[in-house]
RNA sequence: CGGGGUGUGGCGCAGUUGGUAGCGCGCGACGUUUGGGACGUCGAUGCCGCAGGUUCGAAUCCUGUCACUCCGACCA
């Protein structure tokens, strides 16, 4: 008997904990906070990291590497960034066996590294737009740390843009928020809020941040990915300059977006269940597992190789599981792995040139005929896409709720998790307010589409400005 | 960073008033099984988180430290 995964239910934090061990994502390592990618969760990272590359590369994205460390000069030139990320550094100060003259930061990020080689390569309006993408990871020493959600060091990606004009830098931020809310749909299945940031929840050094909010099962929040503008602030802080059209020297506008090995989270907590991961299609490591019945018996293992063979021909990515493993066993671990479509081939099979294929979501068994098996297994597979974008949206629709008033507000905080969609003033003060008497509900973002609930602030009563979503986060 | 909990074989755990470590699962071999987590026989695996201390003797008592976990605070 294998051990049982905690029922989410129960208890969310442990069946969290429980299927990202039990899944084999990852492992603890001796260095607080920091994780181990194992095999299958560094597959599905791959995964992402190529189809998010090409979706870059597409709207004309290059990448570079910059390097991890940042000297402590260069962090501290723009105020803002370094008083946000400041507290969270790790700091080298020896080098060998000498003490360094100047201490060098491990990157939380890479503005200032990024910004220093633009001051280097931008010298006219012919040297723009700059598109550059890094993929890397970066350390940030949080307090509390889980597995994916929050560690010391993770790994990311983080874009960073220059352009000629303002116009062209804002509409970059909103391009890139775009790729990922298309990204979040189309590969991981899930459909998320997106929106602006309120100022009091924007990045260290942006103008404008904009973000990706996706709804986990339980109901509370998790920031999926950022998208900002930063204005000419860090160009000016960084002295980039260059010669415009009309020969006037010119600050260039700056964007930088990232998402990170947080989405993996994402994907556990938003489509996970009580038998463990579920993995949409298109960044399972494995889409499709077979797993033959009765493997002894001659000629079994024959056509399950064939199957093999036909399915990766048609361009999937399958597994066929010929241990002696029991297949009870068997279809239990490739449930716990979240594998979307399960494919079983035995003695009766054969004799009717057919196969069982069940769904991961549904488990729905399903007799299709060998003659078209290639079509039958893809579209399972989109099925099982479908139906976890419809089950993460019910979900989020259950658990988002309207308050008008700040009773309302605060009694619906208490008892339904999940999203509050309230009218906001746009005082900052009132954020605290709301998220003191709640006891951590905060802004998630302004929607890009609104509805006018009232006129009114939830909290103050003065005059509303916005239509904001709130909800606890991760 | 504060409060609670936990560190014993790969995993889950037991270990009495201190006497030198055990169970289940898993792992290996062989045999029987095989359409929802099979069974039998034999076998291997321990710096008792780490470092000090007390003691003739420490998994056990004391001090420190590290990690994990939950709840807060903090956190683009």
């Amino acid at each position: 008997m294998v051990e049982q995964i905690t029922s989410m239910d129960v208890d969310f934090a442990q069946w969290y904990t429980d299927v990202v061990k039990k899944a084999e994502l990852m492992d603890y390592s001796s260095v607080k906070g920091c994780m181990i990618f194992r095999p299958y969760g560094y597959a599905i990272w791959e995964n992402i990291q190529r189809d998010l590359d090409a979706r870059f590369k597409a709207c004309g994205h290059e990448n570079v590497y910059m390097p991890m460390f940042i000297p402590e000069s260069l962090l501290t030139k723009e105020k803002d960034h370094v008083e946000g990320f400041a507290p969270e550094c790790a700091w080298v100060t020896v080098g060998g066996e000498n003490k360094l003259t100047e201490r060098l930061a491990v990157r939380p990020t890479s503005e200032t590294l990024f910004c220093e080689h633009f001051r280097n390569v931008i010298q006219s309006y012919r040297d723009l737009p700059k598109l550059y993408n890094q993929w890397c990871s970066v350390v940030r020493w949080e307090k509390t740390t889980r597995p994916f959600l929050r560690t010391s060091e993770f790994l990311w990606q983080e874009g960073h843009t220059m352009h000629e004009t303002e116009e062209e830098a804002r509409e970059e931020t909103l391009r890139m928020l775009k790729v990922y809310e298309d990204f979040y749909l189309e590969s991981l299945a899930i459909p998320a809020v997106t929106g602006q940031k309120t100022p009091k929840e924007k990045f260290a050094g942006a103008e404008a941040t904009y973000t990706i909010e996706p709804m986990m099962h339980n109901g509370v929040a998790l920031q999926g990915g950022t998208s900002h503008y930063f204005g000419d602030g860090f160009a000016k802080a960084f002295d980039i300059t260059f010669t415009g059209r009309d020969n006037q020297v010119r600050y260039p506008h700056q964007t930088s977006w990232g998402v990170s090995t947080r989405m993996i989270g994402a994907i556990i907590m938003t489509h996970g269940d009580d038998s463990g991961l579920i993995l949409p299609p298109a960044i399972a490591p494995i889409q499709a597992v077979i797993i033959p019945i009765a493997q002894h018996k001659e000629g079994v293992l024959d056509k399950a190789g064939e199957l093999y063979d036909r399915l990766k021909a048609a361009g999937l990515r399958v597994k066929l599981d010929d241990s002696d493993q029991s297949s009870g066993w068997k279809f239990s671990q490739y449930e716990m792995k979240g594998v979307p479509v399960r494919l079983e081939i035995g003695p009766k099979d054969m004799e009717n040139n057919s196969c069982v294929l069940v769904s991961r979501v549904t488990r729905e068994k399903k007799f299709v005929s060998l003659d078209n098996l290639e079509t039958e297994v893809k579209a399972m597979l989109a099925q099982v896409h479908d139906e976890l974008v419809a089950r993460a949206q019910k979900n989020r629709e259950e658990k988002t709720n309207d308050a008008h008033t700040r009773e309302e507000f605060l009694d619906i905080a208490e008892n339904k998790p999940g999203f509050i969609r309230a009218m906001w003033c746009g005082d900052a003060a009132c954020e605290d307010q709301l998220k003191d008497e709640t006891g951590g509900v905060k802004s998630r973002c302004i929607p890009f589409v609104e509805d006018h609930l009232s006129d009114v602030c939830v909290c103050c009563g003065k005059p509303a400005k916005h239509m904001v979503v709130w909800g606890r986060q991760y």
